[in-house]
RNA sequence: GGGGCCUUAGCUCAGCUGGCUAGAGCGCUACGUUGACAUCGUAGAGGUCACUGGUUCGAGUCCAGUAGGCCCCACCA
C-alpha cells in the first residue's frame, strides 16, 4: 500500500480501526510468532499464566499479558528464539459453576445429566466458549505461539497429570487421610488452604455455662464465637498448669441441649489467661480441637451435612437448620436455660471460599493431601541460593515465609469437571490401586474396582504448565529446548496457589527450576482506588478500550501507568481520561511519521550517509537516540518497563518533535541547501526508524504500520525480528548535546522573557547578546537560523557588553551569554529591577549552598573526585551569572 | 499476633546502588489556527518530599520511632 506518495494515505488523525486487525492477520499469516525447537538457539521463554477458560479478558489481563508481550517482543527482536506459550485453565470449581447456573435456567442440576452427561456437557461448553480469551489476547496484540496452544484438561496435560500423582504416591508424599479440611458448603467441595480466603469479620464471643456433671449447681464457663458447634463437642479442656482450675480435670460436665456427659481434660493448647480459662473441644470442627481430640483420643462428631444444616448427630430439634439458624436457636435455648453467662463483640477471621465466597466449614472429611515439605525444601534453597529471583524483591521475603511454614495440601475436590484421581479400590479385598492406567479390576485379586469419585485441585494441573505444556513426561525436544522458561509474569495473588507450587514441581519432577525470574505486576484499580471486579460493575473491557483508541493506546498506557510492583488507577466511568496518554501519544507518533513522509525520500536514505556532514542537530538527535536506546534496553532488561515507556515518550515528544522536525523543518524544505536537506533527511529516517523500533515491543501495531511506509521499507518488511537497536557509541556526542542545550536555553529564555512582557506571538524581535560561551557561540553559529525561528527573532546582534538603562529585559544564561530584549514601551522598568532581582536571590542561595559544601574540608575528603568537581564547575557558572545580574541590577541605578 | 508496603505538586504517580537547583502525565492560568499533530504549540503558577530524631561532608533516598492508609500471612477459643 506504500509504494508512491505514502504521505497521502496517512489522515491527520491516527485511527486505529482496520490496522490493527489487518496487521495481527499479516503476522499470524507468516507464522511469526512461532519457533521450531530444532530452530531454537538462544530461546526465551514464557509460559502464559493460563486464563481460566471460562474467563472473558479484563484489565488484570490486559495488564499482565502486555508486559508479557512486551518482553516477548523485545526478546525476539534481540535475535533470541523468543516463545510464548499460551493456553486456558480448565478452572474446576468456577467453570463448574458456570455450566450448572446454565443448566439451572433449564430447570437442570448436574445431577439430572449424571455424571457423565455433565462432564460432556462442560466439555460442549468448553469447546463453543472456551477459545474466547484467547481471540481476545490477540486483539491487545499478543504474540504467543498459537500453535502450542494448551489447555489444562487436554490428553497431553491429563497424562502430566496423572504421572505425578503416581509418582507422589509411590514416593510417599500423597496420602489418604481424615483431617479438618475447609470446605465449601454450597459447593460442597473440600478447599486448600490457599483457597479459604480470611477476612476479618465482626463477630460475638459467647460465655456459656456447663454445668458440672458430679456437683450440683457448679459450672464452668467455655467461649465459642460458633455456638452451635457446642452440639458436637466431645470434652472441655484447661490448660494442664492452670492453679484455678486444673483440680477440675478428670471431672465431667454435662452439655448443655445434648445432655451428653463429656470429660474435663488438661492440654497445653489451652491459654489459661483467656476468658475463664475452660475451652470447649469440638474436634470435628476446629483444627486445633482436632489436634487436642487425637492427643486425648476423643470421639469426633460430625454434626453437619454437605449443605452445613445440621445432621443427625445433633438433638432432634436442631436437624436440618442450617449452621446460622442452628446457631440463634442454640444461643436462644440457651439464654431460656440461664446458660448464657455473656455475650461480647469479637472480631475475628473467617475463611470465605474464593469462588463463591461462601463462609467456609472447618470440617472433619476423608480427603486425599499432598505433603509439602519435602517439596517445598529445594524450592526455598533455589531461592536463597540467588537462582530464582523475584522483581520487586520484596516478594521474596513473602514466598519464603510461606515455603517455610508450608502445609499439606488438600488436593482432591468433590466435584465432576477435573482430573478424575486415578486410585481404584477394590471392592473384593479393599485393596487401594494407584495407577498410571485406567483399570477395570483389581491387580491383587482381580475383583472389580471402583474409581476415586473426586477430582483434584485445579491448580494441580496448573503446578506443571511450565513443563507439561512441553510435552512431559516425554523427553520432547520442545522440553529439552525450552525449559526452563525464562520470565513468569503474574499477579501477587496467586504467589501461593501457583506460582510457589510450580517452583516445587519444577524442581520435583524435572529437577529444574521452572523460570528465574518472577515478576509480580501491581492491581488495576477504579478511580477510588477498589479493585476491579464484576459485582462492583467498577471493571473497564479492554476490548471497548481497544475499539476507541485502539490497542496500542491501551497498551502504552498500562505499561507507563505501571511502575514495578505497584498497583494503577484507571477511571472506568472515563475512559477518555483513562487512556488519554496513550491515545495521544499514538497520535503524535502517527503525525511525526506523517510528516517526516511529506519530506523524506528513498534517494536520501540510499545516499552514502558519509557523502553528506552532519549538521549540530543530527548529531545531536543521533546522540540523544543512542542514550535513549541504551536507557530504554537497560529498562527492559531489569523488567522496568514504565522506565522504558517513559524515556521513550519524553524522547519522542520532548525531544525529537519539539526540537529536532521543529528544527530540521526547513533544511528538509532545501532552504539551507541540497547538503543541508539531505543530512537531514537521512538522520530523521535513521532516527524515525529507530525509535520505531524501540517502541515496537510496547506499540506493535502502530509502530509496525508506520515502518513499512518509511523509505527503504516495504509491506513485506516487518518489525517483529528486529533488529533491536544498538546504536554506536560514537554517536554520543558530548559536544553536540551541550550545544544543543545552549541553543534550547537561548530560545527557551527569549519565549519566557516575550511571555513575561506579553509580546504579541507574531512580532519578531531583535536580541542583543553579550559574552557568549564558546558553547554558545559555536551553538548559534551552527543554528541560528533555527533559533531565530524558534525564538521569532529578527535577528541577533553581538555587542561587547548589553547596553545599560536601555528600556528592555536582561537575562544570563547558564550556558554562559547575557541577553538583552529591546522592547520600546513595553517594560517597566521597575518590574525588570525586581525580576532581576528575583533571580539574583536565588543564584544566591544556590551559590552559597555550594560555597558552603566547597567550603567543608570534609566535604572535599570524603566526596567523590567527580562531585566535587562537579560542584565547582557549577560554582564558577554560578558566580559569572551572579556577578552579571548584578551588574544589570545596578544599571537600573539605585532602587 | 507476625511480616511487608505506602505517605513526594490540586489529581495519578516516577525518583534503582545517598550528590536534586526534586520530575512526568493530567488538571489549572495566560497566550497561540507559525501547513505533522488543537488527540496540538509556547509560557507560567503549584512541593517545609507525612511527622520526630539519628547516621553522614551531604538524606526524598539509609536507620529508629510516631501518625495515617493499604496488603499478605496466622489454629488463641
Amino acid at each position: 500500500m506504500s509504494d508512491t506518495g505514502p504521505q497521502h494515505e496517512l489522515s491527520a488523525r491516527y485511527d486505529p480501526t482496520g490496522i490493527e486487525s489487518s496487521i495481527y492477520v499479516r503476522w499470524l499469516d507468516r507464522r511469526a510468532f512461532h519457533v521450531a525447537a530444532e530452530d531454537a538457539v538462544d530461546p526465551y521463554v514464557i509460559a502464559i499464566p493460563p486464563p481460566n477458560v471460562t474467563a472473558a479478558l479484563h484489565m488484570g489481563h490486559g495488564l499482565n499479558n502486555t508486559i508479557q508481550d512486551v518482553l516477548i517482543r523485545f526478546e525476539r527482536m534481540r535475535a533470541r528464539d523468543a516463545v510464548w506459550i499460551p493456553g486456558t485453565d480448565h478452572a474446576g470449581i468456577a467453570t463448574q459453576n458456570v455450566v450448572e447456573r446454565d443448566l439451572a435456567t433449564e430447570g437442570l442440576s448436574r445431577h439430572d445429566l449424571g455424571r457423565e452427561g455433565f462432564v460432556e456437557r462442560v466439555w460442549s461448553w468448553v469447546e463453543q466458549y472456551g477459545s474466547t480469551i484467547i481471540e481476545q489476547l490477540k486483539t491487545i496484540g499478543c504474540s504467543c505461539d498459537w500453535d502450542r496452544t494448551r489447555f489444562t484438561l487436554d490428553d497431553g496435560l491429563s497424562r502430566a497429570v496423572r504421572e505425578v500423582f503416581v509418582r507422589l504416591y509411590e514416593k510417599g508424599l500423597i496420602y489418604r487421610g481424615n483431617y479438618i479440611i475447609n470446605w465449601c458448603p454450597r459447593c460442597r467441595t473440600a478447599l486448600s488452604n490457599e483457597e479459604a480466603e480470611h477476612r476479618e469479620t465482626g463477630g460475638r464471643l459467647y460465655h456459656i455455662r456447663y454445668p458440672l456433671a458430679d456437683r450440683d449447681g457448679e459450672h464452668v464457663v467455655v467461649a465459642t464465637t460458633r455456638p452451635e458447634t457446642m452440639l458436637g463437642d466431645t470434652a472441655v479442656a484447661v490448660h494442664p498448669e492452670d492453679e484455678r482450675n486444673r483440680h477440675l480435670v478428670g471431672h465431667e460436665v454435662e452439655l448443655p441441649l445434648v445432655g451428653r456427659r463429656i470429660p474435663i481434660i488438661a492440654d497445653e493448647y489451652v491459654d489459661p489467661e483467656f476468658g475463664s480459662g475452660f475451652v470447649k473441644v469440638t474436634p470435628a470442627h476446629d483444627p486445633n480441637d482436632f489436634e487436642i481430640g487425637l492427643r486425648h483420643d476423643l470421639p469426633r462428631i460430625d454434626v453437619m451435612n454437605d449443605d452445613a444444616t445440621m445432621n443427625a448427630q445433633v438433638p432432634e430439634p436442631y436437624r436440618g437448620l442450617d449452621r446460622l439458624e442452628a446457631r440463634e436457636k442454640v444461643v436462644r435455648d440457651l439464654e431460656s436455660l440461664h446458660l448464657l453467662s455473656a455475650i461480647e463483640d469479637h472480631a475475628h477471621a473467617v475463611g470465605h471460599c474464593y469462588r463463591c465466597d461462601t463462609v467456609v466449614e472447618p470440617r472433619l472429611s476423608l480427603q486425599w493431601f499432598v505433603r509439602m515439605k519435602p517439596l517445598a525444601e529445594p524450592a526455598l534453597e533455589a531461592y536463597r541460593e540467588g537462582r530464582l529471583r523475584f522483581h520487586p524483591e520484596r516478594f521474596g521475603n513473602v514466598y519464603e515465609h510461606w515455603m517455610t511454614n508450608v502445609r499439606d495440601w488438600c488436593i482432591s475436590r468433590q466435584l465432576w469437571w477435573g482430573h478424575r484421581i486415578p486410585v481404584w479400590y477394590c471392592r473384593e479385598c479393599g485393596e487401594v490401586l494407584v495407577s498410571r492406567v485406567d483399570l477395570t479390576e483389581c491387580t491383587a485379586c482381580g475383583g472389580a474396582v471402583d474409581q476415586d469419585p473426586d477430582v483434584l485441585d485445579t491448580w494441580f494441573s496448573s503446578w506443571l504448565w511450565p513443563f507439561s505444556t512441553l510435552g512431559w513426561p516425554e523427553d520432547t525436544p520442545d522440553l529439552k529446548t525450552f525449559y526452563p522458561t525464562s520470565t513468569l509474569s503474574t499477579a501477587p495473588e496467586i504467589l501461593f496457589f501457583w506460582v510457589a507450587r510450580m517452583v516445587m514441581a519444577g524442581m520435583e519432577f524435572v529437577g529444574e527450576l521452572p523460570f528465574t525470574d518472577v515478576l509480580l505486576h501491581g492491581t488495576v484499580r477504579d478511580a477510588q482506588g477498589r479493585r476491579m471486579s464484576k459485582s462492583l460493575g467498577n471493571g473497564i473491557d479492554p476490548l471497548q478500550v481497544v475499539g476507541l483508541f485502539g490497542a496500542d493506546a491501551m497498551r502504552y498506557t498500562l505499561v507507563s501507568a505501571a511502575a514495578l510492583g505497584t498497583d494503577l488507577q484507571l477511571d472506568h466511568e472515563d475512559l477518555e481520561s483513562s487512556f488519554r496518554v496513550g491515545r495521544n501519544f499514538a497520535n503524535k507518533i502517527w503525525n511525526a511519521v506523517r510528516f517526516a513522509l511529506g519530506h523524506v525520500t528513498l534517494l536520501d536514505v540510499e545516499a552514502d550517509p558519509g557523502t553528506t556532514p552532519l549538521e549540530l542537530a543530527d548529531r545531536w538527535i543521533l546522540s540523544r537516540f543512542s542514550v535513549t536506546a541504551a536507557d530504554v534496553t537497560r529498562s527492559l532488561d531489569r523488567f522496568r518497563l514504565h522506565e522504558a515507556a517513559e524515556a521513550s515518550y519524553q524522547f519522542v515528544w520532548g525531544e525529537f518533535c519539539d526540537w529536532y522536525l521543529e528544527l530540521v523543518k526547513t533544511r528538509l524544505k532545501g532552504d539551507r541547501g541540497e547538503d543541508s536537506r539531505r543530512a537531514a533527511a537521512a538522520t530523521l529516517t535513521t532516527v524515525l526508524d529507530g525509535w520505531l523500533l524501540l517502541l515496537h515491543p510496547i506499540m506493535p501495531f502502530i509502530t509496525e504500520e508506520l515502518a513499512c511506509h518509511l523509505p527503504g521499507r516495504t509491506d513485506d518488511d516487518t518489525l517483529l525480528r528486529g533488529p533491536w537497536p544498538a546504536p554506536p557509541v560514537e554517536w554520543q556526542d558530548v559536544e553536540a548535546e551541550q550545544r544543543m542545550e545552549a541553543v534550547r536555553e537561548l530560545v527557551g529564555t527569549v519565549r519566557n522573557l516575550r511571555s513575561d512582557y506579553g509580546i504579541d506571538p507574531g512580532r519578531r524581535l531583535e536580541v542583543v547578546m553579550a559574552r557568549p560561551s564558546s558553547a554558545v557561540a559555536a551553538a548559534l553559529d551552527a543554528e541560528t537560523e533555527g533559533v531565530l525561528r524558534l525564538g521569532r527573532l529578527s535577528s541577533i546582534r553581538r555587542v561587547d557588553t548589553t547596553p545599560a538603562g536601555e528600556p528592555g529585559a536582561h537575562a544570563v544564561l547558564k550556558a554562559g551569554a547575557e541577553l538583552f530584549l529591546p522592547l520600546t514601551g513595553v517594560v517597566d522598568i521597575e518590574r525588570e529591577r525586581s525580576r532581576i532581582g528575583e533571580e539574583i536571590v536565588r543564584v544566591e542561595g544556590l551559590l552559597t549552598g555550594t560555597r558552603a559544601r566547597l567550603g567543608n574540608p570534609r566535604f572535599m575528603e570524603g566526596a567523590p573526585a567527580e562531585v566535587v568537581q562537579r560542584e565547582r564547575d557549577k560554582e564558577r557558572s554560578l558566580e559569572e551569572r551572579y556577578a552579571l545580574l548584578v551588574e544589570k541590577r545596578s544599571a537600573f541605578g539605585p532602587g
